[in-house]
Parts: structure tokens; sequence; C-alpha cells
DNA sequence: AAAAAAGCTGCAATCGTTTGCACTAATGTT
DNA sequence: AACATTAGTGCAAACGATTGCAGCTTTTTT
């Protein structure tokens, strides 16, 4: 089958593919009758513009990227899910990168980004990258940048992020006014960001009481929450209640509660940062701070459109955190 | 900041675009030295090919399409991931677009793909398109399409699906090594394909027992399967076994069980088709049937790479599946 | 009736890259 | 010394779409 282009309609019509080209865009130059005509064809043959044609042209290529260190899981997929959605409201297409965590595929992604000359980019850091030197190269040619969830540390790039001190806040004035004592705060790895403001923000929240004794560990995976867990739950003097960074961290502390058969919330509260998904599988529900990946997105992507319709400022934004209250405290 | 196409690499070394283009390739016509000056100006200044013009050139653009209901979830993220992997290790990227599960947002999102002309696509079908025409048109310019999870019936398409058939009898017969013989069999919308299969497989498989009663069911969601498994455990004479077909119905069973307090494996069993993920967060961990997205992904894009290297069959490809132990029978 | 304006349409350059062909200069062959 | 070969390079067209400008009719103005 034929691939349809305005040389082949303009041909048909014995008429030049300029006014083929400004018939199909209602140019008012063009006379009804002829627009009438090349519409007609086109709708028949089924036109169908060549992008990449476009994209050459207008050097304005209507692709957003996007890197992420995995696609599966509770919070990235509902963040990817949402651009993806507003993405085709406003005619971008996404393409989607993981980094699987490792600081040289997410060089190598950003270089298949910039080869397809996207209109923007989303980025989730990699845990251990340092190299800024690339995005450098894009805040140069204007090329939107929105960083989400994991970030850079410096102020002039353009962040969205969960509202980690609120959340945080939130779980810490939760676990207070069922008043326990002794917690353990399992967090994500020490080298981000995100786990050390979330810590601090628990910890000064969960202080203001004297009387309570805060655990705080970092844990890289659910396996490494699961060990971690089990260690504090082996001694004789057990927490009564554990806070969970992350949905990850969430499944290792609730596999070992559930493997050493203590009981929630009797034994021993659980309170998580959550998407809202995974809280609700066990029983009782879990009590946890809604951090949604999907609001995240909507966030992200309105600072996009606002950033290629022509923002300049670069600036850090935060989605708002509530309490979903399950029986887990 | 400036952007490094051929023709300015061409102006600053006195050589024209052709030379140059030519000794990025290493083109055997080009002297060693020219090459060396190319190369090393092309490094510094940090060339990028704008794959734009490479694309509308070669009418040959390094990009696949990726057509689902949904990004989150168990099993569609893990195929993604899967594919995506791939893609990066033969240099494509990868173009995700959700349908929603809605036939109008898939059409609108196979019009994108064929805009930015993809050089193939994998597509699992909303629940109830019934309008194969678009997919006619691939076929006819020789687009590869590989259909996943949910296929055409026809057989003229190429379709990766999980061993239903297999799966279903697998788990059957693992019922039936635990002697379950009133047994509740979940299964998803009554309109999909892969529901008929897996009911009529795991019912034949079940029913070589002549004493066994199965009540099947089809529920389109978790919510579904939640109130069928209430109405049956609400019953003076409860199932012994529940078989679920998907990770969806299994959330919904199990979250029916706990609030109706009723234990797995003593009160009745559970088991599943499954990615694997979530059956390990409970306890006892559920039973499964791997189903994996992952693999199934891995042998889409296998499938896909040999189409555009050539191969013109078509064939329906399944992953085999195997059972994997928990507690919950 | 001549000049100006308006209405349509086409020419040609452009975006960045690739590639068949032609060209020049140097080397090899007789 | 005349000719053929080879190595190295450049010209120009092509991919498909857009757009400033020029050109040609037709209509309006004076």
């Amino acid at each position: 089958m034929e691939i349809i282009t305005l040389k082949r309609i303009a041909q048909v019509l014995g008429l030049s593919i300029s006014t083929v080209s400004r018939a199909l865009k209602n140019h008012p130059d063009i006379s009804a009758h002829t627009k009438k005509r090349v519409h007609e064809l086109a709708d028949t043959l089924d036109y169908e513009p060549n992008m990449n044609a476009i994209s050459l042209r207008s050097k304005n290529n209507k692709v957003f990227g996007l890197i992420v260190p995995t696609i599966s899981g509770f919070f990235y997929d509902s963040f990817i899910s949402a651009i993806e959605q507003e993405c085709r409201v406003k005619q971008y297409a996404l393409m989607i990168l993981q980094s699987s965590n490792d600081v040289e595929i997410e060089k190598s992604n950003i270089v298949i980004c910039r080869q397809n000359r996207v209109s923007g980019l989303f980025v989730c850091l990699a845990t251990h990258t340092t190299d800024f030197s690339v995005f450098e190269k894009f805040k140069g040619q204007n090329i939107p940048l929105v960083f989400f969830d994991k970030v850079p540390e410096a102020s002039d790039y353009n962040k969205v992020c969960i509202a980690d001190i609120e959340a945080a806040t939130l779980a810490a004035n939760a676990l207070k006014t069922k008043n326990k004592k002794n917690i353990l705060a399992i967090f994500g790895d020490k080298s981000l960001l995100i786990s050390k403001t979330r810590q601090l923000a628990f910890a000064d929240a969960m202080l203001q009481q004297t009387d309570v004794t805060i655990h705080s560990e970092y844990c890289g995976s659910a396996e490494a929450a699961k060990k971690t867990t089990h260690a504090y739950f082996s001694k004789k003097k057990k927490p009564d209640a554990v806070f969970c960074m992350s949905d990850e961290i969430l499944i290792g502390v609730m596999k070992s509660l559930q493997v050493l058969n203590i009981a929630v919330p009797l034994q021993t509260g659980v309170i998580a940062l959550s998407d809202g998904m995974l809280p609700t599988l066990y029983n009782p529900e879990i009590t946890y701070i809604e951090t949604s990946g999907y609001k995240l997105g909507k966030l992200a992507f309105s600072k996009m459109i606002n950033c290629v319709a022509g923002d300049t400022s670069t600036d850090q934004l935060y989605t708002t955190s509530y309490l979903v209250k399950g029986g887990s405290i």
C-alpha cells in the first residue's frame, strides 16, 4: 500500500504541493472550492502527515522524553500514566526510557532523547548521578527540563516533588496522636536527598515530644527493609510503631512482621508514605500518607507545558499530601 | 548554545557535507587523515545526529510504538519494562501510549504511531475493539504488528500470549492434587478471548475428575471479584478453593476473604495466575502459576526484531508457565 | 480605459542527512 | 609519453512538509 504524501495529492488534483499544504491548514489564501477538493481527497486517501518531516522543518518535535529508574513499581507507573494522558490531550508523543538506576544507562538514554530532539524531558535521577553537564546542555538550548521525585540539589532546575516535609510531618503527628514512643523509622537509600529530607522532617516533628525514641534506618530495597525490621523485632524491647518512607519499604516491613507473627496494630503500629494501592491490600489496611505519583505527574506536566509555552522561571513545586486512615496504628 | 550539524562541521574544516557524513561513518573512500579530523571535531563539538532528518531520509524510523490499556498494574508495567530494555540494546526508541481500554482512544493512539512512522507496533487490544481495518493498513505497508495478551481471534496476525491453556491446566492439576472439590473460579471480562480460553482449559482439566463442582464467574474488576467472592462465601456451603485468573482478581478475592475472616489455606485454598509480585505480599504467600509479563515482553520483542529483519511469517507464540508454591492451598 | 487592489496559486528555498555520480590529481601500466 | 586506474572529494538530488515571495487573473477604483 502506497504512503500518501502532499505530493501525491497534488499530482492527483493537478495542484502544487504548496497549495495542498495550505488548503489542509485552511489558509485564507486558498479558495473554498480548492480547499474542499483537497480535504475530500486527503480524507479518502487517508493522508497521514509525516511527523519526521514536520519536525525537521519546524525544528519542533512534538515529543517529550521521560527517564525513570524503572517503569514497574507502585509509584513511577502511575506517574507515567498521568504524563501519558496529558501528552495525548496536548498532542505530544512520549518517549519513555529506563535507567535501571544506572548512571551510564541514564546517560545513554539522555543521548537518545537528544538525538530525537525531544521538546522537553522529565527526569527522575538515578541514585548516584553526579555529572550534570548533560543537563546544562539542555538549558543552554532552552529545552525544558523537569525533574521529579529524585531531583538534583541545585536550585536552578525545575523540580516537582512530593511535599516530603509535610508528608513526613503528617505521619509523625499521626504516631504522636496514638502515643507511640519507640519508633523504627525506615528510609530509602542514604545518598538520596529524598531520604535525608524525610528523615529530618520526621525526626523533627516527632522529637517535639521529649520522651520518644526514634531508630532511623536506611534501606535500599524491600529485602533490606525486611532484614532491618526482623532485627529490631527480634530484640526484647520491640518498637511500638514502624514508619515506612515508601511502598517498597512497606513491603519489606510487612513481610517481616507477618513472618514473626506480630499483630498489627495490636503489637506494633505501621504507617507509610504511599501511592495508595499497596496499603489497601493488607488487613487491616495500612494507614498512610498519600504521596501520589499520579498527582505528581499532572503537576510535572503542567510545568512542562508552561515551559514550552515560554515560561523561563525555574521553580520547585510540591504536591500536597493527606492522611488516609487504615487500621494499622 | 548552537546545535551542531554536519554543515557546521564541514564549514569549520573546509570540507563538504558529504565528506563529513562519510567520514563519520568510516566510509572507505575517505582518507584516514580526514576521518581523524572529522571525528575529533565531532567529538569536541559533541555532534548529535538529527534522528528526524535520518528517519525522513532513510524512511526507517528507529522507533517502536506500544499500545496498552494501562501502564500501571502488575502485568503491563513489567511487559513494558522488558520491551524498553530490549529497545535500548537494539537502539530503538519506544513510544508508549495508553488506550484506557477505550476503543476511540486506541484508534487515536494508532494514528499517532502512524504519523510518527513507527517501524513496528506492539498492541494489547482494548476489551471491545472490533474494527481491525487500521491494522490492515499496517500489514499493507509491511509495518510489523505484534499483538500481546489481548489479541485478535483472526489467525493472520502475530500474537504472543501467555500459554493460557497450559497455565490454567497447571492450576487445575494443583487443585486436584490437593483434592479440592467445590471450586469458585473467577475469570476476567467475559468478552475477552483470554477469559474464555482460560475458563475452558480450567474446566476441562478439572472435570476429568467427576466429583468436582466448578462455579465459573466473570469479573471485570477487583471490586467485582470481591463482591462475587463475598456472595459465595456467605452461603452455607462454601467453596473449598478459589481460582483467580489474574492479579486483579486475586486482589478482590483476598480482600473479601480477609474481611470475612476466612483462613487460607485452612478454610479455603487460593490459587492464581500471576506475574509473581502480588502473591508474595500475602501471608501465607499465594500459590500461583507464573504468567510473566516480563517474559512475554522479551518474546514479543524477539518476534518484532525478526519481523523488521524480514521475517514475514505470522505466528502465535506462547510463554511457558510453571507452578510456584506458596502456602495457600 | 488605465491603474490599483485583491484573490489564488506556484516557485523555490529550507530543515539535516544520505548517496549516486562526476570530477581532479596522483599513481601505475604499457 | 599516452592511457588506465585508483584514491579522495564535492555536487546535487532526494526524503516530506512549510512559507516568503512572485506571478497571474479577475475585480474594483478612479
